[in-house]
DNA sequence: GATGATTTGTACGTATGTATA
DNA sequence: ATATACATACGTACAAATCAT
C-alpha cells in the first residue's frame, strides 16, 4: 500500500499523487473488516476532511467502490455501505465455494512441485496455531494457504476473480472461523484437500473445498441465526 | 439505459444527472464492442467534449472502468484501454467456461417449468436463425438462451458474475459464432445440454456446457492465430 | 538536459435536487 | 403544501507532473 506516515486518527498519508487510490483502498479495508457497518451513510464532505483532501478526489474513491459492489450511490441521495442480506451472503457463498473448488481442481492439475511444497508447507505450519487455538493467526495463515491454491492454478485471471470474492467475504470468513471448532475443523479440511490434491485426484479435491467452504458458510449461517434473527435477511 | 434524445453522432443526452453514470455505460460499451480497440489512449478533455461534460464526471466514469478491469490508470500519465493478450482472453474463457457450467448444474436442479419451457422455447425458436444463418440475431438469440439458464439458478448473485464476465467477452463471443460453421455447432451443443438438463443429470449438464464454451473459445483461438499473429499477446 | 506545452490531479464555487420542518 | 436547509452533481480554476522539442 503506498503510505508513508500513520497519523493520529489511524488515517495515512499517501506518498504523492493519487489520493482517490489511497481514500478507496482505506475505505475497502474499512468496509470489509467491518469497522463501517452496513447502512452506514457516507458523507462526501465529511471524509474529505477526515482525509484532508477535497471532494473530488473522495468521489472518485466512491465511484470504485461502487463499481466493486460494496456501496450504492443514489443519485443526489447520499451514499450507503451495502447490507448484505442473508440470502445475498448465502448466494456469495454458494459461489465462492464452486470457484474454490474449481481452483482446487485446476491447482490439482497444474502445480509444480515447488508449488505443492509450499501449499503443504504452509499448512503444516498452521499445525500449532491450531493447537494454541491462535484463531487470528491461523485466520492469515488459512488466507495464504487458499492464495497458494489460486496462484498454482496457472490462471491469473482466476486468482484475480477468488480473491476479489475473498475480499468481499472476509469479515464473515473470519467470523465464521469463531465458532464451533471451525478452526480444527478447517485444518482438518485442508488435510484432506492436500490428501487429493498430492496423488492427482482434482475431482476429489473440489469435492473436498466445495464441502470445506460450504462447512464455512454453514457455521457462520447458524452463527447469524442465532445472533441477529431480525436483521439481514 | 437512460436516455432521451439520440443525437447525430450517436451520442446521447442523460434524462438529468449523473452524467457520469451515462458515460461509464457508452465507454463500456463502445470498448467491449471493440470500436474503441485495446491500447487506445483517453483523453479526459477529449471525452469531455464528446459528452459535452466537464472532466470531473469523466473522470469518474473513468475510475468506474477501471475497477471493472476495462482500462488502467497511470497515475498522471493517462488512461489506456487494457489490451487483452491472447493468454488473457484464453484464461477468461477458461473461467467463463467452468462459471456457465455452474450455472447449467444448478440451474437443471432449480429451475421451475416455467423456466425450463422457457429455455426449451428460446432454444427451438433459434432453430429458424440457424437454417438462415443469421449469425447476428442468432448471436442474440444464444444470449438470451444463455440468460435463462443463468436465471433459473435462483442464485441472482451468480447471475451477476455470470453476466460481468459474458460483457468482457461480448466481441470475442460474437468473433467466434462467424468462425467454421460454430452457428450450427452451438445450436446442437445446445440440443444436447436441454436434453441432459430436462433428464435431470446436472453432472453431464455441466459437462456438457463447458465442453460448448470451450469449443468456442478454441475457435476463436484459431482464428485469432490465423488473423493476428503478431498482435495479441 | 532544460524549457515550454499539454494533460492530469485537486480544490473550490455554484446550481439543482432531496429531505425536513 | 411551501419553504428552508442540506448534500450532491457538475463546472471551472489552478497546481503539478509528464512529454515533447
Amino acid at each position: 500500500m503506498a503510505v508513508k506516515t500513520p497519523e493520529d486518527d489511524g488515517t495515512v498519508q499517501p506518498e504523492r499523487g493519487l489520493l482517490s487510490e489511497h481514500i478507496r483502498a482505506v475505505l475497502i479495508d474499512e468496509i470489509t473488516i467491518g469497522q463501517i457497518p452496513p447502512g452506514t451513510v457516507l458523507d462526501e464532505a465529511q471524509l474529505g476532511e477526515r482525509f484532508q483532501a477535497s471532494r473530488t478526489p473522495v468521489r472518485e474513491a466512491l465511484r470504485q467502490l461502487e463499481a466493486a459492489g460494496l456501496i450504492e450511490i443514489r443519485p443526489r441521495r447520499g451514499v450507503v455501505v451495502l447490507p448484505l442480506t442473508r440470502r445475498n451472503l448465502s448466494e456469495m457463498f454458494e459461489v465462492t465455494a464452486e470457484v474454490e473448488a474449481m481452483c482446487a481442481r485446476f491447482a490439482t492439475n497444474r502445480m509444480t512441485a515447488l508449488e505443492r511444497y509450499e501449499i503443504i508447507a504452509l499448512h503444516e505450519s498452521a499445525a500449532q496455531l491450531v493447537e494454541d487455538n491462535n484463531v487470528d493467526k491461523y485466520d492469515e495463515a488459512n488466507a495464504r494457504f487458499h492464495d497458494a491454491i489460486y496462484r498454482a492454478t496457472h490462471n491469473d485471471f482466476l486468482v484475480e476473480q477468488a480473491l476479489q470474492l475473498r475480499v468481499r467475504l472476509l469479515p464473515f470468513r473470519r467470523t465464521q472461523l469463531r465458532q464451533e471448532h471451525r478452526v480444527q475443523a478447517s485444518h482438518a479440511e485442508h488435510n484432506l484437500l492436500i490428501r487429493a490434491m498430492t496423488r492427482g485426484d482434482s475431482a476429489e479435491a473440489a469435492v473436498i473445498m466445495r464441502e470445506h467452504m460450504l462447512n464455512a458458510s454453514d457455521a457462520l449461517m447458524r452463527f447469524l441465526a442465532r445472533t441477529e434473527p431480525s436483521d439481514l435477511g
